[in-house]
DNA sequence: CTGTTAGCGCTTTCAT
DNA sequence: ATGAAAGCGCTAACAG
């Protein structure tokens, strides 16, 4: 019996081997240039060993330069949006050290021609990879297209444009989504008679395909178990306070039984500022993303759940993703789903401190 | 304006600084033999450029050898105590190459003397950090104590026994998870006058002050909202299916008003299996942890909630804390409590299918 | 008190 | 097809 160190390294293998440390690094990467004889033997050993590589020293060694750029919405703190950047930058700081520069594009999400604009910097660039939310969908079948034939893997986050078949995606099944918050707005209780479905306006961009989903999942819920429930839709402005005023006020009088309400956009706080302000405290109110105003609706308790998809993870792991299968070729799973996690009044504050990474 | 590299490195710090890379690293780890001079002009160009070390080539020059020990229950798969357990081992897979080694010790968790067995064991071996569960609390004590002495640092997961202040806490906040609970089970809803918590007695060991605070925060809710409410305790018993089987049959017989029911450790599935078995559907059931028997009863409909806190996420942390603490010499947070996620039938799969780590 | 130097395990280039 | 050797950035022992 002759002892091996607690860990094997490449040194050993080829000792085992009778070869070089160059010889066991061109198995173990595949790029040639061994004979038959030596490959077989050295593979032979690698797996009986079971070779486990330094990552530290892989890295401190590599010189190859890499970088990914992403192209996500502009946003401010306290946003959905900027919850994705921060996954970003934790990513970004992380993979510095792997020689990989993450560069960040952001567009107006109210705006497509600021997407199209970046469509060409980045294809200019020809980055090693790209990470984006394809808000706006003919843009991206544009970019994604030129992407593939430049051979550049881009990851998905947020939604998912599944025909575009990008090399992951990261996000919510809003579907099943959709038909949870009916069951926590529905299930065993009294009052379910009506219920209102708030779907904020957005100029320059149709309802996304997202909240189709959640309302589509919604809806299944409700004919699975309530199918007697009235569903009352209100459209709702994002950036006019007044106008929003005199719809809800005009709504909750025109029908008061009314107890119930959602938001399939991360804009609960709209609804919720409106009750607070009019002191309205009975209607059961459920909303999506914990932008800073919804969570200050939840702790008010003027919305009683909200649902979070995790958005920091959703991006990190999406450069992840990258990197995994641009450095370290490994297999990527296509989809992804996070999460759905349900905060109430109670477990908010633990689930915020939290910071998974 | 001369030009830097992308990354600051100890040699440019050194080079500005007009001294060697040795001088530059003795201040950096602060070990002494630097004059005042050197010392204060390295400190400023340190800040000022804002120096981070690579931390791959720190992991692969670094010489020094550590042992963790952990201190856990021991689990077959599909329990509570088994999640907890991977954690342990990705984050020794981690720490693997910083020449880090972690040790597991497992005991019976109803079985005080395999506990006092490991203390003398891991005195013996004097290991760098202890990560343990502090599941018998007298024998915690002595352990602690003689740790404390040697300067050992532990850190606990799972419960915290606060007054023996280990260097770091993970787990779950008991009290405002079992208002958590109560909330869930009552809130909007009707047919609360009579509810159920079911206790399952464990030999060897005493009700854990874990239960006894979910307990009391689940009691706060009610006197806080639901008053009038009566609660039934039954005593139920883990391994012994006919004997549980005559009390909850006795149970329910004698309260058929009763249509909830919670329990506080992780047996939920004892009682939804004695509902399933007799056909009764009409209870709604809460209960805590995701073990496999558990997330059956609830994707069969026979639990309601689950509420969860992440176990291998407790120990692979707190593993990383004792390595942040004793090797990069960081500060640790004392508390960390754990999200309370809430689980149903529809956000079981996706929580379940992602890891986190 | 300071500078020099030999590694850590792996990658990659250059001879052979 | 293969081996030798130079480094990646940092640590730590040693010589001065």
């Amino acid at each position: 019996m002759c002892k091996l160190p607690d860990k094997i390294r490449i040194k050993d293998i080829a000792a085992l081997a009778g070869v070089s440390t160059g010889t066991v690094d061109r198995v173990l990467h595949n790029r040639g240039e061994v004979s038959q004889k030596s490959r077989e033997k050295i593979e032979k050993i690698l797996t009986e060993l079971n070779y486990q590589p330094n990552i530290y020293a892989t890295a401190l060694a590599s010189k190859k330069k890499y970088t990914f750029i992403t192209l996500l919405p502009e946003a401010k703190k306290g946003e959905y949006w900027y919850d994705i950047k921060i996954g970003v930058d934790n990513a970004a700081k992380e993979l510095l050290d792997l020689n990989i520069n993450v560069q960040q594009i952001f567009f107006d999400q109210y705006n497509e021609t600021s997407f199209i604009q970046s469509i060409n910097t980045i294809l200019i660039q020809s980055p090693d990879g790209v990470l984006l939310a394809p808000v706006f969908k003919e843009q991206t079948i544009i970019l994604t297209k030129e992407l593939r034939i430049k051979n550049i893997p881009f990851v998905f986050i947020d939604s998912d444009i599944s025909e575009l078949n990008a090399l992951s995606y990261f996000g919510m099944h809003s579907f099943k989504s959709g038909y949870l918050a009916a069951k926590l707005l529905l299930k065993d209780e009294k009052n379910n008679s009506d219920i209102a479905i708030f779907q904020a306006y957005r100029t320059g961009n149709s309802e996304s395909n997202q909240t189709e989903l959640r309302i589509n999942g919604f809806k299944k819920y409700i004919s699975d178990y309530y199918p007697d429930t009235v569903i009352h839709s209100v459209k709702i402005y994002a950036h006019d306070t007044d106008k929003n005023d005199k719809i809800l006020k005009d709504f909750f009088n025109h029908y008061p039984q009314i107890k119930k309400g959602v938001t399939f956009n991360s804009r609960a706080y709209l609804i919720a500022d409106y009750l607070t302000t009019n002191y309205i405290d009975d209607i059961k109110l459920i909303g999506y993303d914990l932008l800073e105003k919804n969570v200050i609706a939840l702790k008010k308790n003027k919305i009683c759940y909200l649902l979070a998809q995790r958005p920091e993870i959703q991006s990190y792991k999406g450069l992840k993703a990258l990197c995994e299968y641009k450095i370290f070729k490994n297999k990527i799973k296509r989809t992804n789903f996070m999460p759905i996690d349900i905060l109430t009044q109670e477990n908010i504050d633990f689930y915020q401190e939290f910071t998974i990474i």
